[in-house]
DNA sequence: GAGGCGTGGCT
DNA sequence: TAGCCAAGCCT
């Protein structure tokens, strides 16, 4: 444990004072606290997404839906088709959802305390805790990725992740101060993305390296130990561009799982082995194309893109006929949109 | 507790 | 360059 534990709140908050990131949702330190909205906004879109990221989709959100009401009035296609491309899409459906609720059971207003903002959809224990320390000023224990990284280098904890968050908590507990707490969490953040960094730390910049007793060993880089990844599977598809009349077809995925909700070109099974044709939307004189590859949280996807026209006289299948001139205004997720991009590279 | 769930930047 | 990693939540 570090010699000194009340000198590391007060020296992050004078380097933070001093270096603070100008963020579109953070207010100047010292200021009175930023819009609740915008915090919540935020840190919904930064769980597991780095700032650079979320700038643009913040703004443009603010920019469409500037409170609670607006946001709890959308359309639920068109808050999926604008979040298309940040990931994690049941973010998007907690969002809606939590707007509402919002609206509908709280007079409008984000509750004030970590246990009431915990209860609302899409917020767990970290973004309860940011909330209630950065919005409404509460001492509140905030620990993510970063704050895990900073305070098992400080305590040079040896316990990998997962096993050793419970002692991280603890730690983070005994230097997040009384006052300032949302200043301190942030100050916090900002240290582990910009110094405090998961390969090489810059050390030498650091303003509680004489606190640090993940420095005193020489090896801050080996903290926090983690446990073994497990390899990603392969698995493979086809993606079907239909084509009518300078037009293409378009799905919406199931409401929950993978892309749930999001508009996509349809899709065939995604397997261990490539299923050619199987499930094409209509039967038909589907040509490859080509192939596009992503990579998902836990698999890689490597997809065959088949295209062709729909016969004529045949009916329609179920889904949109979305104008090609303007795909782009679909808001499909990333592995769609490479297909995109292959099929406008061939025209 | 562990696995499902995106995407892009960095080294 | 191919992993590693990220302002996590939900079941």
């Amino acid at each position: 444990m570090p010699a000194n534990l009340s000198a590391i709140a007060p020296a992050l908050l004078d380097w933070y004072d001093a270096n603070a990131r100008s963020l579109p949702w953070r207010a100047p330190p010292g200021t009175p606290a930023p819009d609740p909205y915008r915090v919540w906004l935020s840190e919904v879109m930064l769980q597991q997404t780095q700032v650079a990221t979320v700038r643009p989709y913040f703004e443009k959100f603010v920019a469409r839906w500037p409170d609670f009401a607006s946001l709890a009035a959308a359309e639920d296609a068109e808050l999926m088709a604008a979040w298309a491309g940040l990931g994690y899409y049941a973010r998007a459906r907690n969002l809606l959802a939590c707007a509402r609720a919002v609206a509908n059971e709280h007079g409008g207003m984000l509750p004030d305390t970590e246990e009431g903002l915990r209860a609302l959809p899409g917020l767990g224990a970290y973004t309860a805790a940011a909330i209630a320390a950065i919005a409404f000023g509460r001492r509140a224990v905030v620990v993510d990725a970063n704050v895990e990284r900073v305070v098992a280098r400080l305590f040079a904890l040896p316990q990998p992740l997962p096993a050793g968050r419970p002692a991280i908590r603890t730690a983070t507990e005994s230097i997040t101060p009384d006052a300032r707490a949302g200043d301190f969490a942030q100050a916090m953040m900002d240290l582990g993305s910009g110094i405090c960094t998961p390969r090489t730390p810059r050390c030498l910049l650091c303003p509680v390296r004489t606190e640090c007793d993940g420095f005193a060993t020489g090896h801050p880089e080996a903290f926090p130990r983690k446990a073994p990844r497990r390899e990603k599977p392969q698995r493979h598809g086809t993606l079907f561009w239909l084509e009518h009349d300078a037009r293409v077809l378009l799905v919406r995925r199931p409401a929950k799982g993978l892309l749930g909700g999001m508009r996509a070109l349809p899709t065939g099974p995604w397997a261990e082995t490539p299923p050619g044709m199987a499930e094409a939307p209509v039967d038909a004189d589907w040509q490859v194309m080509g192939a596009v590859a992503h990579g998902f949280t836990h698999f890689r996807l490597s997809c065959t893109v088949a295209a062709a026209t729909l016969p004529a006289h045949m009916p329609a299948p179920d889904g949109e006929w979305w104008p090609i001139d303007s795909l782009d205004e679909a808001g499909m997720p990333t592995v769609f949109v490479r297909a995109q991009r292959l099929m406008e590279g061939l025209r």
